[in-house]
DNA sequence: CCCTTATCTGTATTGAGTATAAATATTGAT
DNA sequence: ATCAATATTTATACTCAATACAGATAAGGG
């Protein structure tokens, strides 16, 4: 995936950076987020207090580690797509893509399977995965208007993303629950393309008329 | 409104948390909620520390003064609404009642003119406001599934819910920016009520078939 | 081997929030 | 009025995240 780095120093960095993203991983998988001090993780990771904070300037940000690839594949998505299809329908097409394709978004679920749990027990992180949410609204709400040539704070794009990300939210917290209940990963796959389906079906209804539709 | 406590002891309490309350909101109004600590707001309350966290758990509480209304009002609509109107449909005509009867909503800008703003600069207050946000879908969801006699975590309940409160924020938010741009009351309600309507079109379709239309 | 710059680290401070226990005020009963 | 029970206020002490700042260490580029 990612070329071994020339330079020594990024070398270190990104080896320092690593050690102290898997041991709050760990620690935080073991005794949950707000049971677990930023010392501890310092300690854990062999690194002073402030390396820490260095690395990831809010605690959250050591348990929320990849954000930055999504918002970037979702701009693409918005910007590289068949202008004959309603960027609505794309991004449709783009989430059944990734199921099909990847299935990151379910292996994950199994891959660190506290990783709900775990929000769901801290109101910090909650409120990190609604600020994370809200975040990605906004750069959808940003590539539609974009596409349509519309202002940036055009309400009807404001809409639709808002929309959107709603339907994602949704869907992807009834398939994690479907998954923990009968760990049916089709089944849960299933769920999450449906309620997707289900929620890009309103938001053509509501932007009927409109070029986000 | 509201009638007057008998007992001394009721009023006195009473007393010390608009005390804090109105002391807060001079505060957060002049330099702003994360530029005021809670020190500085007993101080100016002539109150002890420990009086403020008693009345207030967080200092997010004293800025957003009045949840348990609203959550209730909205669980009362779904509950006592004409059983042949549907869900969405009931609670876009108690959008527009309020609008219309009261104006609460529109005047409230007019009342603080620094609210929104304040919110905007404060991370904190952003988060807590997304965190009600969702509160208010739980509790509209909750509303929905019990009206339909389904179960409370029920995946389309959860949809709609969510999708209308989505609904709800833009909306809010576009007539906010409306009405700081050109003062004009009449129109930011317009904006308003255009997109709680356009929202609610959408969601009656994503459920169109079930007994959430 | 020096110079510059990036990275790491310790110390100190701020500020929200919690725990605890003591002081004070209010009520209700005798 | 007095007394006991209870609610409210308050001070003290603590935890923890986050920021500011300054010094130490290590790496890169001549």
């Amino acid at each position: 995936m990612s070329i071994v780095p020339i330079d020594r120093r990024t070398r270190k960095r990104l080896a320092t950076r690593q050690a102290i993203s898997d041991a709050a991983a760990r620690l935080f998988d073991a005794h949950g987020f707000d049971r677990v001090t930023v010392d501890e993780i310092a300690e854990a990771a062999d690194v002073g207090r402030m390396t820490v904070f260095n690395h990831f300037p809010r605690k959250e940000d050591m348990f929320f580690d990849l954000d930055d690839a999504a918002r970037e594949q979702v701009r693409a998505v918005l910007r590289q797509s068949d202008p004959e299809i309603g960027p609505i329908e794309t991004l449709r097409l783009f989430a059944h893509q990734v199921v099909a394709e990847q299935r990151d978004y379910v292996r994950f679920f199994d891959a660190s399977p506290r990783f709900m749990q775990t929000i769901a027990e801290s109101e910090t992180l909650k409120a990190r995965a609604r600020a994370i949410r809200d975040e990605l609204a906004a750069v959808v709400q940003e590539g539609l208007a974009e596409r349509a040539g519309q202002d940036r704070s055009d309400a009807d794009a404001q809409l639709a993303a808002n929309l959107l990300l709603a339907t994602w939210g949704v869907a992807f917290v009834q398939a994690y629950q479907t998954f923990e209940r009968n760990r049916d990963e089709a089944e849960a796959q299933r769920i999450l393309l449906a309620l997707i389906d289900q929620g890009s079906i309103g938001i053509k209804a509501a932007m009927a008329g409109s070029p986000y539709a």
